[in-house]
DNA sequence: CTCCAGGGAGCCT
DNA sequence: AGGCTCCATGGA
């Protein structure tokens, strides 16, 4: 076991951890204290998320000091890719708009990043999202890897990694449906059959312009047009898609009702030329402040 | 009780 | 292509 720190001089701008991993993103880190998603800020050992990185299991916590991990090796670099500790990054989010909704969330959540984690955990995280609140989704998520996941240690503690597109085929439908997967079961099994047989994987999309790489994404079983822009903005590094969940699609109808189109691909071309050079990380910050905006404006 | 959640598939025109 | 209906489950 070893820790370290990296620290906060040697993070490019502003960094929030629990906001990027609580904003349903990703659902791949766990809180020790097991209450991730609640309007109160984490304190001491109770700040100590942890996930799989390449086969090792990772904790990770963020003091004044900066972000403390305890790893079996040095997970710096690739903490810097999946949570944004970029200099990219750090430029996108300066540029976004100071004024309208990305203003105000840049104002509630200057650190929040946006993830580039895992695509296959991504994938089906998604899938799973379908008409399902952030915390069960993060709940199903944390289950199909304690059940199906291997388990690796770190120190005294375990923490189980997502399970591989094989092992996840493997299981029956009827089994996904007893852990409260409902409809989603028979999709979760096709898309896994996919990824593991190879008919469909991240290297077919990788590449693509972002329109194309969205309809490649839909050849999956479970996943649409949303699905897809978060399986692309969240996994796989394109800096375009703005997701169009019911969140953003009530805010389209709140603050930019001009944007309303006839179909998914053109409201959603007619957003992205509203929110900046970097419309996925503005759509990130938006969905965030909305999901929060009565606690910030109603502070108890 | 009803309504809703980071929607999508299947079927119909 | 575009519209409609159904789909499981849990929490408010």
């Amino acid at each position: 076991m070893e820790t370290g720190t990296i620290p906060t001089a040697e993070v490019p701008g502003p960094f929030d951890l629990q906001a990027t991993l609580e904003s349903g993103q990703t659902f791949l880190w766990t809180r020790r204290d097991g209450r991730m998603y609640e309007a109160t800020v984490p304190t001491g050992d109770n700040a100590w998320y942890r996930t799989v990185i390449d086969g090792a299991g990772v904790a990770l916590r963020q003091s004044d000091a900066g972000l403390e991990w305890r790893a079996t090796t040095d997970p710096t670099e690739e903490l810097r890719e999946r949570l944004g500790l970029t200099d990219e990054m750090a430029t996108a989010i300066a540029a976004l708009p100071d004024d309208g909704l990305t203003g105000m969330a840049k104002a509630a959540f200057p650190g929040l990043r946006v993830v580039n984690e895992p695509f296959f955990p991504t994938l089906v995280s998604f899938i799973l999202s379908a008409q399902m609140r952030v915390e069960r989704i993060h709940a199903l998520v944390q289950t199909l890897s304690e059940r199906y996941g291997t388990a690796h240690r770190i120190g005294e503690e375990v923490v189980h990694a997502f399970p591989e597109p094989a092992d996840l085929a493997a299981v029956s439908e009827a089994e996904l449906r007893e852990l409260g997967l409902g409809y989603r079961a028979p999709y979760v099994t096709a898309t896994a059959e996919m990824v593991a047989e190879g008919v469909l994987t991240a290297n077919d999309i990788r590449g693509r312009d972002y329109e194309d790489a969205r309809e490649t994404t839909t050849g999956y079983v479970g996943v649409g047009e949303k699905v897809a822009d978060c399986v692309l903005l969240f996994s796989l590094g394109y800096p375009d898609p703005v997701p169009l969940d019911t969140w953003i699609r009530s805010a389209i109808d709140e603050h930019y009702p001009d944007v309303r189109g006839d179909d998914y691909a053109s409201t959603s071309r007619a957003l992205r030329d509203r929110l900046g050079p970097y419309p996925g990380v503005a759509q990130t910050y938006v969905f965030h402040y909305l999901r929060h905006r009565d606690a910030i404006e109603a502070p108890v």
